[in-house]
DNA sequence: TTCGTTGCAAACATTTTGCAGTTTC
DNA sequence: GAAACTGCAAAATGTTTGCAACGAA
C-alpha cells in the first residue's frame, strides 16, 4: 500500500489538513479547508476518514463544542483552552498534563486508566 | 415563586433526579428515571429544563460521550473518570482539580479562564 | 475480478422549536 | 387576562450508512 497513489489522495489530503493546522477543526471545517484543492470531496468521505484515523490512533477527538466534535492530529498529551465566545480551541503547551496522577487514580478507583485530559474554559484574547 | 407548587413539580423533579444521582445521566436517562413518578413527562420538557438549569448554573454538562451530553448537579470542581467500555462517568473525589494553574494559563495565553476540567479515560472496574 | 475508496442521497440519533392546551397569579 | 410550563409533533443538526460507480492491484 503506497499512500501517495491516486487512490489515497483524498484520504491523505484530509490527514494533511489536520496535520497542518492547530485550530482543532470539526468535520465540516476540514471539509471547507479542502475545498480549494479538492472541491469535489464529499462530507461523508471526511467523516469516514476521520473515524478511520481516530480508530488508528492517528488523530484524536479533543472536545465536543456545542454538539460538534473537534479533532487534533497532535496525539501527544497536551492541554487545551476552549473559548466560550468563539469556540476556538487553543493548545496550551506551557501547561503539563498531570499524567503522574494516572497510577493514583488506578489505586483509588480500581479503574484502568488509558488517558488523561485537561482543559480550561473561558474567553480567549479576542473575545474579552 | 414557590417551587413546590404544582406548576413546578416536573421541573423540580428533574432537578431532584439529578441531585439524587452520581451517574451523570443524559437527557434520556433523566427521562427514564422520571418514568415511575412522572410517566407523562415529555423528553422535550427534560431538555428544556436541563438547558435552563445549565444557564442558571444549577447543573453543568460534564462530558459528551458517544455524541450524548451528560449532566451533573454537582457544580463544585471535581475530576471525572469516563469508562470507554460502558460509558459510565465516575467522580474521582480523591484527585484535586488543578485550578491553581488558572492564573498561570491566563499569564501565558492571554485568555480569561473561567473553569478547569480534568478527566481520565479508560476502563472501569466492571469493564476490565 | 476482486478489493478499497468515493459521492450521493437516505437514514439515523440527538436536540431544539412551534404551537396549542393548561395552570398559576 | 397575562405569563409560565408542558406535551406533542415537526424541524433542525450533526453523523452514519447503503449503494452504485470508479480505480487500483
Amino acid at each position: 500500500m503506497e499512500n501517495s497513489t491516486k487512490q489515497f489522495r483524498k484520504r491523505n489530503a484530509i490527514l494533511e489538513v489536520l496535520r497542518g493546522t492547530d485550530t482543532h477543526p470539526s468535520a465540516e471545517m476540514v471539509h471547507e479547508m479542502l475545498q480549494a484543492e479538492h472541491p469535489d470531496i464529499s462530507l461523508a468521505t471526511v467523516y469516514r476518514n476521520l473515524y478511520r484515523f481516530k480508530s488508528q490512533g492517528l488523530i484524536q477527538s479533543v472536545a465536543t463544542v456545542r454538539g460538534i466534535e473537534r479533532f487534533d492530529a497532535n496525539t501527544d498529551p497536551h492541554v487545551h483552552f476552549i473559548c466560550a465566545g468563539c469556540d476556538a480551541i487553543l493548545d496550551l503547551h506551557q501547561i503539563e498534563v498531570p499524567e503522574v496522577l494516572n497510577s493514583s487514580v488506578e489505586k483509588t478507583s480500581g479503574c484502568h486508566v488509558q488517558s488523561c485530559q485537561l482543559s480550561f474554559t473561558g474567553l480567549c484574547s479576542n473575545c474579552h
